[in-house]
RNA sequence: GCCCCCAUCGUCCAGCGGCCGAGGACGCCGCCCUUUCAAGGCGGUAACACGGGUUCGAAUCCCGUUGGGGGUGCCA
């Protein structure tokens, strides 16, 4: 009898064939970036191959899994642009195959039937906290049958090496490996079993998931020699990625959903390439590389080993320069979204496209996300127009030279020829009256005018607001002053 | 507890025995530019966890320690 744990035939499958990786999520939680990222390095290995990518969701547990989440998880990769050959394959609709390999193992004597309960256990090792399964039921042979979950009878003796493409060959002692359950005793088959099933029988070539997996992995290699006479995939294993408290990220404590820095207006093209860099980066060190060059440069051997933190900061500085690199036509049909019902703060008839249009590459090297783009121009928009408070505060009425300036201003402004170069030599001229520089004496006509104390260029601003609407404001600020 | 993985600036990466008195990027700080804020330019800050080996030579190889993480009894 061969050894269960003999990798020798490896490396006889997909060295000539065209790979085939799957990318297999469970639908438990909204799709987090840690699994948008496993998705991209199996799409970018699998892309300059020729080979195929397969969707498989992992439903098995029934309790916790949701179709909601499904939805989610395929829309989160289409918007990325990670696309798939097959599927979406749910594993609750393969139950049979589970059962039919389930079979077969039972008849060749490598599942046992099991009815150990939890305190069973328990009793029989008190106080041990963490023990394995005891093999109490080995020799037992008990009937399968409901109430009785069906175990793996792992080698006693040997060695079971995981031969991975990011962290070398990983040894793993079969006497270590308890006799796991592959059925639960209510009949659901369980993710290991349901895996080595799919991945057999979908002819995976290269299994490429995070770093969590490999424990569990000499176990799939002893149910897949089990099952049948064929290599196992080749395994990758990715390093996880953490949150600021270097643990794992979780999808209820961390806040990391694709879905959100989606709304808070990423640009797919900017995560891929800002995911991409998380753990892997090219040999010649450029960091802003379009999807054709991830996909020519992406290798898995050169995938880091140790665990990255997702940054947020960095992502933005990557939005902003694919944000910037934008033509205007393009930033516009992308900002669309932004400035319209229900995530723009003033009604949709209320919206001008030319005077957006005119201040957008003003827009465009200001923010670093598109959900910073309403807050620029919402002074066009919004009606009725309320200037901030605490920059009113202290910028017009904390100002004892403010209603000077704004009369001044408001003066000036009546009859001139409305251009920006004109505006600003006027309150340049304003400004030296009050012996001020002009970026002091500007900031009261910004916050009546604007509503705020930074945003866009004043006179660029105030030639799209309009005259009217300008000195409208400016009057509104100087009777909020009040006489005197 | 047991098994496994990992270990270079605060963060993400480069480094695969001499080119390293450690390089790039983000962040942070300063300066310049400037109508605010950004963007941009320039400069600065800051790391090889520790201890043993191996070697003429170690951030790079080996061992140990420490630290972090992951897995672990019918989740995935």
């Amino acid at each position: 009898m061969p050894d269960p744990g003999d990798q020798s035939r490896r490396g006889m499958n997909a060295v000539t064939a065209a790979p085939r990786v799957r990318f297999a999520p469970s639908p438990t939680g909204y799709f987090h970036v840690g699994g948008a990222r496993t998705a991209l390095y199996n799409w970018l290995f699998v892309r300059r191959l020729g080979g195929s990518f397969v969707l498989r969701i992992e439903d098995t547990d029934r309790e916790r899994s949701d179709e909601s989440w499904t939805s989610g998880i395929l829309s989160a990769l289409e918007w990325l642009g990670i696309d798939w050959d097959e599927g979406p394959y749910r594993q609750s609709e393969r139950r049979e195959l589970y059962e039919q390999a389930a079979e077969r193992l039972v008849r060749s004597g490598r599942l046992y039937a099991c009815d150990c309960s939890r305190a069973d256990l328990e009793s029989r090792h008190p106080g041990n906290p963490t023990p394995g399964y005891d093999g109490h039921c080995r020799d037992r042979a008990l009937t399968p049958g409901p109430g009785r979950a069906l175990r793996f009878r792992t080698p006693d003796a040997g060695t079971t090496v995981v031969h991975d493409l990011v962290r070398g060959d990983v040894e793993f002692a079969n006497a270590a490996i308890e006799d796991f359950v592959v059925v639960k005793s209510n009949g659901d088959p369980l993710f290991v079993l349901a895996v080595v099933v799919d991945d057999l029988d979908m002819g995976i070539s290269h299994v490429i998931r995070a770093e969590e997996h490999l424990p569990t992995t000499p176990k799939a290699i002893l149910l897949w020699n089990a099952l049948a006479d064929v290599p196992t995939p080749t395994f990758a294993h990715l390093p996880v990625l953490v949150n600021d408290k270097r643990q794992k990220l979780s999808k209820r404590r961390d806040r990391v959903a694709v879905e959100d820095y989606r709304a808070l207006g990423y640009l797919p093209e900017a995560m891929r390439n800002y995911l991409a860099l998380l753990g892997w980066s090219p040999a010649d060190g450029r960091e802003v590389l379009s999807l054709d060059e991830l996909v020519e440069e992406f290798r898995l051997e050169q995938v880091n080993h140790s665990p990255a933190f997702f940054d947020e900061k960095r992502l933005q500085h990557f939005n902003g320069l694919y944000l910037r690199a934008l033509p205007l036509s393009e930033l516009r049909e992308r900002a669309a979204p932004f400035l319209a019902s229900p995530v723009a703060p003033w009604p949709d008839d209320a919206f001008d496209q030319a005077a957006f249009d005119a201040l957008a590459p003003l827009v465009q090297e200001r923010v670093a996300t598109l959900g910073e783009v309403p807050a620029l121009v919402e002074f066009l928009f919004a009606t009725p127009f309320e200037p901030d408070d605490e920059a009113f505060a202290k910028l017009v009425a904390g100002d004892a030279l403010a209603p000077v300036v704004l009369g001044q201003a408001r003066d000036a402004f009546r009859s001139c020829e409305w251009v920006a170069a004109n505006l600003k030599e006027l309150l340049a001229g304003i400004a030296v009256a009050v012996d001020r520089k002009l970026a002091k004496a500007q900031a009261p006509v910004r916050v009546a005018t604007m509503g705020r104390a930074a945003g866009l260029p004043l006179f660029e601003s105030l030639v799209v607001l309009g005259r009217d609407r300008t000195l409208e404001r400016i009057e509104a600020a100087l009777a909020r002053l009040g006489p005197g």
